[in-house]
DNA sequence: TTGGCTATCTATAAACG
DNA sequence: TCGTTTATAGATAGCCA
């Protein structure tokens, strides 16, 4: 999205990759806020720069988006084989009350298949 | 970015907010992705859908960025007035040695104000 | 640097099949 | 009820003040 294409590929000139971190940062940000609220989301999001300063955005707060995470990365490994281990695949969610307000969540109408 | 402009609001229509989710959860974890591979930057995202699904992308592993996270907190709560709570703003976060590679990063190069 | 300013490139809202 | 296909809105790469 600019004047010229580019490869994802580490920016190398220190200049330009510290320009590109402040606009896709902001952007990245923009974007995960946009999400939680036209969908209905929680999200959460952290970035370090590669000079090791921090980005947030947490639609509820990071400390519930991780205690959630965590509480649904402990019950897929309970669902699946103790063995495997669980990888970048969504998984199943349902996690009665964890979260503040789910109008119309009950009908189980996009339901694909879960796991 | 489609045929019309929409604001910024929940989405009432459950399948139109399902089809939404879908299409900007792929496009946030793509830019996250971009994101750290582009400015050698550690990204954690968390994405829960409302009706509870898991959606998630981290550039090393959900739990060092947690880790990394926390410990950044902790730290930045000790820099200003204990009485103070931490927001949302970017904070300092030099924290040695907790990311994989860091290639020239010794140099202060575009240290902006820190805190 | 440190932000703005477009020309372009992407993401995606609606429309289709 | 979908996955695909456009036409647009939005993000941003390269510049320049």
């Amino acid at each position: 999205m600019g004047r010229g294409k580019i490869s994802i590929r580490r920016i190398e000139n220190p200049t330009s990759r510290q320009v590109t971190f402040s606009k896709r940062s902001n952007g990245l940000l923009k974007k995960a806020k946009e999400l939680a609220i036209l969908c209905d989301a929680e999200v959460g999001l952290v970035i370090f720069s590669s000079t090791g300063r921090l980005h947030e955005y947490a639609s509820s707060s990071m400390v519930k988006v991780t205690e959630r995470y965590n509480k649904v990365k402990e019950e897929s490994r309970q669902l699946v084989d103790p063995t495997a281990d669980v990888k970048h695949q969504p998984v199943k969610a349902e996690v009665a009350g964890s979260s503040p307000v789910n109008p119309d969540l009950g009908s189980d109408k996009y339901a694909t298949t879960r796991l």
